[in-house]
RNA sequence: GCGGACGUGGCGAAAUCGGUAGACGCAGCGGACUUAAAAUCCGCCUUCCCCUGGAAUUGCGGGUUCAAGUCCCGCCGUCCGCACCA
């Protein structure tokens, strides 16, 4: 009879062990060190994707291991559950969208109880409750009243079919994603978070966050987009009569400037077109003009002479030709800027086209001042052609030509950021509501914080177009708080970005009235270790850094990084199929017969396509239930840390989860191993056992989960050939322990088996002996002209001239030498010796 | 175009500081057990050759070194991000 787990009764048995234990509730008050691990909370779509599987699957083994490691773990669970999705199952199935979003939780917390993870349910939290948002709204009214928040006008894609405004996403093809009719910018006014106030700082930030991926943090170093340089006005030279302002980063080619070009729709661009039908022609030009990546690239640089000219700044008499020009962007630095061919790509394009001045004023270091042709300088160099800056370099230059404009009056250094202020107004009803009031006489007020939770109204509808929160009979009909006469709420809900910026601080505390306990906050924060998908890193993570600071800037918290370390990890993929006819074809529709892969109903040849991230239109997914079902969660977890380092994309593989499996197998029979009277130590396997220990323990702290994997492998094997032995059986115990993290029921079933009382849940980390860690006796490498010829096996520490000697004589090494003396011999200790002849 | 990451067997990959390339897994092949299958166990598994051994081999071409997957220079390719940012 052989020894087979059954992980459907066992992952149920031991789940409810650990909830009825509450295994693994974080104690504030403990005096442990603490360890924060969490990963990104999803948001409540239904089911479980297997890509939520792998995250919470990484998480958990840290969460698990740090547990062992003597640590007080929080490892909380929440829901990312206010947005769109759930107005747009409104509209289609007729269902409320709480109904739709707390039937949607409770099905997947059903999902992710069945993986097993040790994390606090009693911190669960989803942010579409008003204990949740009420406190969000203590924060937006504690930022507004710190001057953080301002109100603006600003241009919005606005949906005049669905009444809505449309994120940039839902533009298609300047058309609305789901009405179909043509977007058009309006102007509202709306509430904005001054991020920008934190640009540098997020900015400087970054360089302390060395455990982050580079990649992301230069992803957020290019979203900010930092740029020094001087903004300055041109002087107009009759009958034009406006100054025309500009930024340039580059101020030390000012002598190189040959042409001032202004966006299409700058107003001095206005103004020549209205009494102009060619410029405006042009301007419509410039708007028509696609803004996809692909069209930008290969859009030709235009551009339209206004006859307008300028005086340069340091020359009255030289003048410059102003064009309107389809390559300079309104919304960036003032509109306008200065050509200087020589040294900037666009503009020598511009400058070819229009047959401007091409002037070099930057010669390159040790290089005479070649002439431009196709190709712009931008290098260092010294300043040439340049009168008073002649000799220095960029650099000087430029801090020159700042220092006499500010002496001068006509312009000053000034540090532009790319990174826009957040606007976080949604004209939509599934979202935190906005704490404010509007008043005729008082203009917006803050709802005073004792009236906090401003709750969603219930009874709403999404029968017409708009938001339900706009058009609800009574809801947003208010007295004014601040003079009593009759008064609106503001109908507009946050950005649901906002939810996702504190979350992680309220799971840490979550006092009843107010939004958390610093102290307790303090004890657990910064999380040391966030896991989740790299495509957040640039905008939650950016505004969840923001937020924090926020909170430290008004004196709520100690710190301004919310995540000490952050890890991204790579997707799930799938084979993809397709039928003869090019139909996509899910993977349990297919199977395999003999070399080829055909249709399981037909027959039919199937075309097998790239490995591609599981999507439901390539039909390349697998369901995490399904798989549950079938192995038990212990295999579906070891299948995830299993092969691929966690950063990289993980191939789903039939084979690959059915391996899994049969090793989840093999270890509940090696449990089954342990002989009693077997006694004796078995040294090589000490050895092994404990150089294992101590590897798994570093791959883990490193979430180099496919390394921790492969050793365990690796023990496994060796404890299978060893004979019987006191070392065995501590060896099998131990492995019990190893596997803890990983495969938790597994080690929980076995752990009982072996007679132990206590959960492996709460049983420590093994101890490493480190003598253990270094093998008595190494195989020596023995190199000829650096290629292998033999090795010898030696006593660890053996000297060099020993090993010299054992070398010379090693069997295959005299018959290569046949006879020559070697000129020179290295010995590296333990590792080789190489014989040069 | 700019920035970043990566490139190792049929596949996923490993290789601490430059020191025996391919650990470990998957697939495959051969064998044992079985009436048979599944499960399990044992063995083989980079390529080539004149096979007790030898040669080549970490995308390609150079270089440094006693020694290079690893360091340097130049190409090629794949993926990701940003993008007319002045």
């Amino acid at each position: 009879m052989q020894r087979r787990f059954n992980p459907l009764e066992a992952d149920a048995r031991w789940q409810g062990v650990w909830d009825e234990k509450q295994s693994f509730k974080a104690s504030d008050t403990s005096d442990k060190p603490r360890s924060y691990v969490l990963e990104m909370f999803p948001y409540p779509s239904g089911r479980i994707h297997i890509g939520h599987v792998r995250n919470y699957s990484m998480g958990d083994v840290l969460a698990r291991f740090r547990r062992m490691t003597g640590h007080e773990v929080l490892h909380p669970m929440g829901w990312d559950a206010f947005g769109m999705p759930a107005e747009n199952a409104a509209m289609e199935k007729k269902v409320h969208p709480g109904e739709w979003t707390r039937s949607n939780i409770a099905n997947m917390r059903a999902q992710l109880k069945k993986l097993g993870f040790a994390i606090d349910w009693s911190r669960e939290l989803a942010t579409c409750e008003p204990d949740y948002y009420g406190h969000e709204q203590a924060l937006f009214l504690d930022m507004l009243e710190a001057g953080l928040v301002y109100r603006k006008e600003s241009a919005v894609n606005w949906d005049p079919v669905d009444m809505t405004v449309l994120a940039n996403e839902q533009v298609i093809d300047g058309k609305g994603w789901r009405s179909g009719a043509p977007v058009e910018k309006r102007k509202l006014s709306q509430w904005f978070l001054k991020i920008t106030q934190f640009a540098d700082d997020l900015l400087e930030g970054l360089k302390g966050l060395d455990q982050w991926p580079d990649k992301v943090r230069t992803m957020q170093e290019n979203w900010i987009g930092k740029s020094v340089g001087l903004q300055f006005r041109f002087k107009p030279v009759a009958p034009f009569d406006s100054e025309i302002e500009v930024y340039s980063t580059r101020p030390d080619t000012i002598f190189g400037a040959s042409f001032v070009a202004i966006a299409a729709d700058h107003p001095i661009a206005q103004q020549v077109a209205a009494g102009n039908a060619e410029a405006q022609a042009f301007i419509a030009l410039c708007k028509e003009g696609g803004t996809t990546a692909a069209e930008l690239e290969t859009a030709e640089k235009l551009g339209f002479d206004t006859g307008l000219t300028v005086a340069h700044p340091f020359d009255p008499d030289w003048h410059l030709p102003v064009f309107i020009a389809n390559f300079v962007l309104m919304d960036y630095g003032t509109g306008a800027v200065m050509g200087v061919p020589a040294h900037d790509q666009r503009d020598l394009d511009f400058a070819r086209k229009y047959m401007l001045a091409v002037e070099r004023v930057v010669a390159a270091d040790g290089d005479e001042a070649k002439p431009i042709h196709d190709e712009a300088y931008v290098g260092p160099g010294r300043l040439v052609n340049s009168r008073f800056l002649d000799g220095m370099s960029v650099e000087d230059g430029k801090a020159a030509v700042i220092a006499r404009a500010q002496g001068e009056g006509w312009g000053e250094g000034k540090t532009v950021f790319r990174l826009r202020d957040w606007g976080v107004s949604r004209q939509r009803y599934w979202g935190t509501p906005i704490p404010v009031i509007h008043c005729e006489s008082c203009g917006p007020v803050p709802v005073p914080k004792a009236q906090l939770p401003i709750v969603l109204p219930e009874d709403i509808t999404f029968d017409v177009p708009g938001n339900p929160l706009d058009r609800h009979p009574t809801w947003k009909h208010v007295d004014c708080p601040s003079c009593g006469k009759a008064a609106v709420r503001e109908t507009d809900t946050l950005d649901t970005f906002a939810d996702s910026s504190w979350y992680f601080i309220r799971f840490a505390s979550q006092p009843k009235d107010r939004p958390f306990d610093r102290e307790t906050v303090e004890k657990w924060l910064p999380v040391g270790q966030y896991i989740g998908g790299v495509e957040h890193a640039i905008l939650h993570l950016l505004y969840a850094r923001f937020w924090t600071r926020a909170l430290q800037h008004m004196g709520q918290l100690g710190f301004a990084e919310p995540f000490t370390g952050l890890f991204t990890q790579g997707m799930v993929t799938h084979e993809t199929y397709k039928s003869p006819e090019g139909a996509w074809l899910a993977p349990q529709d297919v199977e395999k017969q003999g070399d080829s892969i055909v249709m399981v109903d037909t027959g039919a040849p199937v075309t097998v396509g790239r490995v591609e991230k599981m999507s439901k239109s390539k039909k390349n997914v697998v369901d995490p239930d399904d798989i549950i079902a079938q192995y038990g969660a212990d295999a579906v977890r070891w299948f995830m840390l299993s092969d691929s380092p966690p950063e990289r994309d993980l191939p789903w593989t039939e084979s690959g989860i059915e391996g899994s499996w049969r090793f989840v197998n093999r270890l509940w029979r090696l449990f089954g191993q342990i002989e009693a009277g077997a006694e004796g130590a078995d040294k090589p396997l000490d050895r092994k056992l404990h150089q294992t220990i101590d590897g798994i323990a570093k791959d883990i702290e490193a979430l180099s989960f496919n390394k921790a994997v492969a050793k365990i492998y690796e023990l496994a094997n060796a404890v299978e050939k060893a004979a019987p032995s006191a070392s065995r059986n501590g060896a099998i115990r131990a492995l019990a322990l190893l596997v803890a993290p990983m495969t938790p029921h597994l080690a929980e079933e076995a752990w009982a088996d072996m007679g132990e009382t206590g959960l492996i849940a709460d049983a420590p980390w093994p101890t490493v002996d480190p003598a253990l860690l270094v093998d008595d006796e190494v195989t020596i490498a023995c190199q000829v002209m650096g290629k292998l010829r033999d090795t010898i096996t030696v006593p660890n520490g053996t000297a060099k001239d020993e090993l010299e000697r054992l070398a010379l004589a090693a069997p295959n090494v005299v018959r290569i030498l046949d006879g020559a003396t070697p000129k020179k011999i290295i010995v590296v200790p333990d590792r080789l010796v190489n014989l040069v002849i």
